[in-house]
DNA sequence: ATTATCTATAGATCTATAGATAATGC
DNA sequence: ATTATCTATAGATCTATAGATAATGC
């Protein structure tokens, strides 16, 4: 029985963590007051007290501030990216792949640790530090526009369906701030519902529901 | 040929105007800024420059910066409620009442001077100060969810249906932000169209668009 | 020697208040 | 005398950097 800190000095407020649990628990800090005060209304000061360690101990971690929020943003976007990208592998009607992608969205974005979600409607996304983000949400856009287009939606209409689909979506983190204790398996489900109904899919059925959810799997 | 400026020590600016002119010029200023860059990040020093008057003047009008953001929010959501207060006053099917409410949110919100409907997703809106806007935001809500109700969906889907509608017509705001030049009526008669298909009331005709346009101007 | 943290602080703010001032109005 | 502004500033931050320090690893 030795260590039960790691390398490094101690922390002053005495728990033990390793440099990758620390990142993970400054993230998490910032995630939490990001998306309740937003990101200029949040100390880093605050963010380092939550995640147990000294204000200038996070630029050991992160460069900047927000470094902090463009990591929360891509991880965050990462896994509709990753599932988009595995429907996009398989044969499957455009209805089932529509409703598969928005239902995991839905479901990813109502039930992360923090409303993260809440994050892309931060002003501070424009900043050009997080080009990266916004290209990536953007990609996402792009294959509900070729989602929606297959749906047969006349060209004429498909940028303004296609905004109003991926708004849908989005909007689970409005929802999920006015109510917290919200039933996201529900609302996931009425959401991709109510997706295929803006692209003129008509009524899902259950049918069409497990086959989707079975995509999910792949 | 007398006076150029009114009463009170003239501004430093030179720009002479009313002290209702200058609480306007704060308001736009104010709107310009907080849409743009946010509650926090935005100092009352630039709400001030741009208005044309020194940062202290600004207190002369206003108790505090909360106070401007509160006057902001609830010149928005104002309009809004006094059309659906117009409609309920009126007897005509519920399909076209909700396209109606839904068309002209998305049009003030489209089309106010700068994107206000950015407001209503700032974390600072949780504030105490702002209890009274989000009141009128619940109205406003309550009202969709009453002409859901009346569209027949069920009670079970009634929370959930009326958050999707709710958020399919705030979401011009995001799509504003991304696309400033966005063609806003054509955004708002797909908008309205949508939210009936959110309603389970089928496709909207042109019949319908127009008895329902007709609603507005009472 | 390297690592992960700490303490201390520079420099730059930011909001709101105090009190003065330059107009008009009576 | 009243009004609408101004100048000056108190007091409280906030981000990021410099340099020290207390661990482990070799």
């Amino acid at each position: 029985m030795t260590k039960t800190t790691g390398v490094g000095r101690p922390r002053a407020s005495g728990a033990a963590a390793s440099k990758r649990e620390a990142r993970l628990a400054v993230l998490d800090a910032a995630g939490e007051l990001f998306t309740g005060a937003g990101y200029a209304a949040t100390t880093t000061r605050a963010i380092a007290e939550r995640a147990g360690l000294r204000q200038a101990s996070l630029y050991y971690h992160f460069p900047s501030k927000e470094d902090i929020l463009a990591a929360l943003l891509e991880d965050t976007v990462r896994p509709s990216l990753d599932v988009a990208g595995g429907l996009s592998a398989q044969l499957a009607p455009v209805g089932a792949r529509l409703w598969a992608l928005a239902y995991a969205d839905i479901h990813l974005l109502g039930s992360a640790r923090h409303n993260l979600g809440a994050l892309y409607l931060l002003p501070e996304i424009s900043s050009p530090r997080l080009a990266r983000f916004r290209a990536e949400r953007a990609e996402l856009k792009r294959v509900y526009g070729s989602l929606v287009a297959a749906a047969g939606v006349p060209g004429a209409l498909l940028g303004i369906r296609t905004d109003l689909v991926f708004g849908l979506v989005e909007s689970i983190a409005i929802v999920r701030r006015d109510q917290p204790e919200l039933d996201v398996e529900a609302h996931a489900v009425e959401g991709a519902d109510s997706v295929l109904r803006l692209a003129g899919l008509g009524e899902p059925d259950a049918a069409l529901r497990d086959s989707a959810r079975a995509l999910l799997d792949d």
